[in-house]
DNA sequence: TATCTACCATACGGTACAGTATGGCTTCTG
DNA sequence: CAGAAGCCATACTGTACCGTATGGTAGATA
């Protein structure tokens, strides 16, 4: 996961994960059939890990749903979660390629646009709008990781501020 | 570009190019000096590109402002564009690990956030607010890019329609 | 105590790639 | 027509991987 964060899916060679935990390939076959079975385990363990996150972080009591959903935007834009994105980023660009990749992140997409749901419906959206906001939410949180507009936005606070609320409220 | 659009940038790699050119290595290091010099070739016509584009997008008449917005939003979730996007991504995985493309997207980035911002002003938005809304829709597109939620959501069409109406309106 | 199993190292073969060295061939030019 | 410049192929070195074959060791077990 640490390599994962660094390097992208790049960093994930068994090789250089042998040099960095200061073992040899013989090791690491042992553990693992071949590379792609540690790539499946990544997938597996990231999977669950944001399955149990997001279910943790929508058990809001009645009345704080939208702190939820301000804090489930935040925390991916904050000094926090500083390994959470670029893992988050590494696993969708194999997601681009790669199937199993794809389904794992289309499970996680359904946990997550499923409960941010729940949360926009408890605020009194129809349905059809709950599931609007959070997929904007969600495309936004990502895509803004994308971005570069330090050179054109003067105050990144002020915007992102506006955009939490133009999606939440 | 096609190479870059299908595989990403592990595609863009001097012996691979060869062999799809019918070419060999000696032809390609005539043209480039290594494989960082191709690219930044590609880099730079892809900036190049960008900017032409998003100035004619934009060179709207009075009026026209919300459906040129409207029309930024499309030209990239619908079929046609079906390299850009891919190449899109592609660029800004680069600009994730590599300082070059990172200026790169920075300015590309610059450039739309600015005629955005200019069709926001000109539908009567303050500045303040017509760079929050830029920024959100460009979030917006490149993040959806990389969701996958044909499992939560029931009718794709709407939930975009949704999201460019708060987006642009 | 003999052996079996879990765990790890060494050594090797095979592949894919970046980059270099060198020798053509063709076209333009003096 | 001689040679210079533009363009490309062949052949090579070096490196970074993946995967396998095999041997070794420590602790559990019969």
């Amino acid at each position: 996961m640490a390599a994962l964060a660094d390097e992208g899916p790049a960093g994930v060679r068994v090789e250089l994960l042998a040099k960095k935990l200061q073992v040899t390939k013989g090791s690491f076959y042992w553990h693992f059939k071949d590379r792609r079975d540690l790539v499946d385990a990544v997938l597996d363990e990231w999977k669950e890990g944001r399955i149990r996150d997001i279910r943790k972080q929508t058990a809001a009591q009645a009345g704080d749903e939208e702190t939820a959903l301000r804090h489930t935007i935040e925390i991916y834009s904050a000094g926090r979660n500083r390994k959470g994105l670029p893992i988050e980023l590494a696993v969708r660009e194999w997601a681009q390629r790669d199937a199993r990749a794809a389904a794992v992140v289309e499970e996680v997409d359904a946990e997550r646009l499923s409960c941010s749901a729940r949360l926009f419906e408890a605020l009194g959206l129809p349905p059809a709008e709950a599931a609007a906001r959070s997929v904007l939410l969600y495309a936004y949180v990502f895509g803004f990781s994308l971005m570069r507009c330090d050179r054109f936005v003067p105050d990144v606070a002020a915007v992102k501020d506006w955009i939490a609320r133009r999606i939440t409220a």
